[in-house]
DNA sequence: GCTGGAATTGATAGCGCTTGCATTGTCCCG
DNA sequence: CGGGACAATGCAAGCGCTATCAATTCCAGC
């Protein structure tokens, strides 16, 4: 549907004002305006002073796609994450949404859910309106992968640290935080770890870390149960029901999440227990609550605000036509010691 | 920068396949392929076939930001929330997020913080990138709904119902809410309620209803406390600590959200009290938690996942180009008896 | 007063798609 | 067998902006 001409006579009322309309009051070209909008250091203070005037009279808004179209520039990305109740990815989203809005750029949010195929799909819409850079907390298929090779901008892994990235990646090494966390539960005298691991790869990585660094260390068996994903506090109960029933308690729980740390910490109190006297627990991504809860929780800090920024930098980056610094940015962790462990 | 040119040979590598590409290998129109791609069922069997597979050889992806300009239908709408941690909105744009994207839509999330311009700017993005929709959860300000009068496309207030909303409205009355919960609990024989609202004006109604009605039912004094937008878990500890040099103690603390009404609980047990015999905690929003916590939380259940498939319907219908159905859309609200309270 | 280069600005050809209108082909019915 | 209705497609004019290239203006320096 195209919108009503009006060319016999100038009624700007009925339609937005374009460039035209404001480059014709300020007397100067389409071109001027442009650039004026994009770089307002290149014209005329006089002539600048005039452009801007004419947008305030006639209240021009930006047409982003017009512009993104001409200069193939969304001033976009597209950001993947599983979901978002509980998630430990909030705080890396809201820095990168508050860090992108103040520069122009917005943020495209795709909820990948738990269905891989999903990821396809929103790549593609991302592909499709143009974005600057995708960032994505998803690990890629082979067929994902494929298709992200044939995207013009940036590809960003983050949360992770894969050693062949498509694009590049902002992370840590989820091995290491396994390995450290059995290190440090060890030397504090744990000896039965209860595993709560979240059916996903990174998770998996962590777990295999522990149990590599548990066993190398000396310690025996590790006991492990599984959650859905995501890792929540709801998940709590039948965990820690599933618990009593083992032959033998164990004495410390090493949860996917804080939300998890927390509800367990929960159950074990409304059934008597102590915590960490008689039942240890750990967390994972220091949220606000693991320093608020009673006891404080003992986890581990992921600087999610960190990841944001840095994928941000790599970013500009990108848009200044240069090569990246690095395939990989290690944001490191940190093993946060309080009360629950 | 213009993208090389290639006229010399056809070397379709080097740039994304275009409509155009895809038209020329299927022997067909450009037009035809727009048709098939946007309304499949007015092409002819066989066309649609050929189409169908000079797109796949191609690996054709649509430019919706070229789209978009032609139709002026970008198919993205503007979700605009105040933050993402702990929110109480997450069930609604993950709902949201989707739904949307199931058909096709996709969501720019806009954050617009504490700040009130920021929302200026949010909905400024939003119409500078012709979105289909907004909506918001902030209430808006004189300078705002100015700006938003002017907005071509649907603009949706969500999780309140203003007595005139720019656009339409989806929502529920807080001050009802607050009635319900004083009446709810006069009726459980609590005497000496203490508010804990945060200082928006939604919480803000949500209390002045609980006062009314709670006076009116010849309840005495309410004692109010203040915390920080928003109102989470991590705040409980200052509350408690202020309640406990307050000269007698609350029976009932009623709070802006079930986050912090755990963190009460919480500080309350860790307190050696016993909840909700020494003290009852009342949360708002029924989140996953309020169900699993120890003692399980009574609170309100508002319907997030309803609230933001009203938004899509009322969206859908306007994209055919009629009038609303209504201005304002009441989800209601259930108040939820729990353990807690 | 002249000249070369820098600073501004204008003209204009697209960017890749949608869509109103025109055209062609098909089929049914009188 | 002609003609109208309908289905399927093609043509081409934009949508509102950016960016290249050329034209113009302005001055400092000689």
């Amino acid at each position: 549907m195209r919108p009503a001409k009006c060319k016999r006579m100038n009624e700007p009322s009925t339609r937005n004002p374009t460039l035209d309309d404001v480059a014709a009051l300020a007397s100067v070209s389409t071109a001027t305006v442009s650039r004026y909008l994009n770089n307002p250091k290149v014209v005329a203070a006089a002539t600048a002073e005039r452009i801007r005037e004419a947008i305030a009279q006639t209240g021009y808004i930006p047409n982003m796609l017009a512009g993104g179209l001409a200069s193939s520039k969304s001033k976009m990305v597209s950001v993947l994450i599983p979901h978002l109740t509980d998630s430990i990815f909030n705080d890396t989203i809201q820095t990168m949404a508050e860090e992108l809005a103040s520069a122009g750029t917005t943020v495209m949010l795709g909820l990948t859910g738990v269905a891989p195929e999903r990821t396809d799909e929103m790549i593609l819409a991302a592909m499709g309106r143009r974005v600057d850079a995708i960032i994505s907390t998803a690990p890629l298929g082979p067929q994902t992968r494929e298709l992200v090779e044939r995207f013009p901008g940036l590809f960003i892994q983050i949360w992770e640290l894969p050693e062949d990235p498509p694009g590049i990646a902002v992370g840590f090494s989820h091995r290491d935080v396994g390995r450290d966390v059995a290190r440090f539960l060890q030397t504090r005298g744990y000896r039965r770890p209860l595993l709560v691991t979240a059916e996903g790869t990174r998770a998996r990585i962590r777990s295999d870390g522990f149990v590599e660094e548990w066993q190398a260390l000396g310690g025996g068996d590790v006991a492990q149960a599984q959650v859905d994903i995501p890792s929540r506090f709801g998940h709590a109960r039948r965990i820690f029901a599933d618990m009593r029933r083992m032959a033998e308690l164990p004495d410390v729980v090493v949860c996917g999440s804080d939300y998890l740390a927390q509800g367990l910490i929960v159950e074990a109190q409304a059934a008597g227990l102590r915590v960490p006297d008689q039942l240890a627990v750990m967390g994972f991504g220091n949220s606000a609550l693991a320093g608020a809860m009673r006891p404080t929780i003992t986890t581990v800090d992921i600087d999610g605000s960190r990841i944001a920024r840095e994928a941000i930098a790599a970013i500009r980056h990108h848009a200044t036509g240069a090569p990246p610094l690095a395939r990989s940015i290690d944001v490191g962790f940190r093993l946060i010691e309080r009360e629950s462990a």
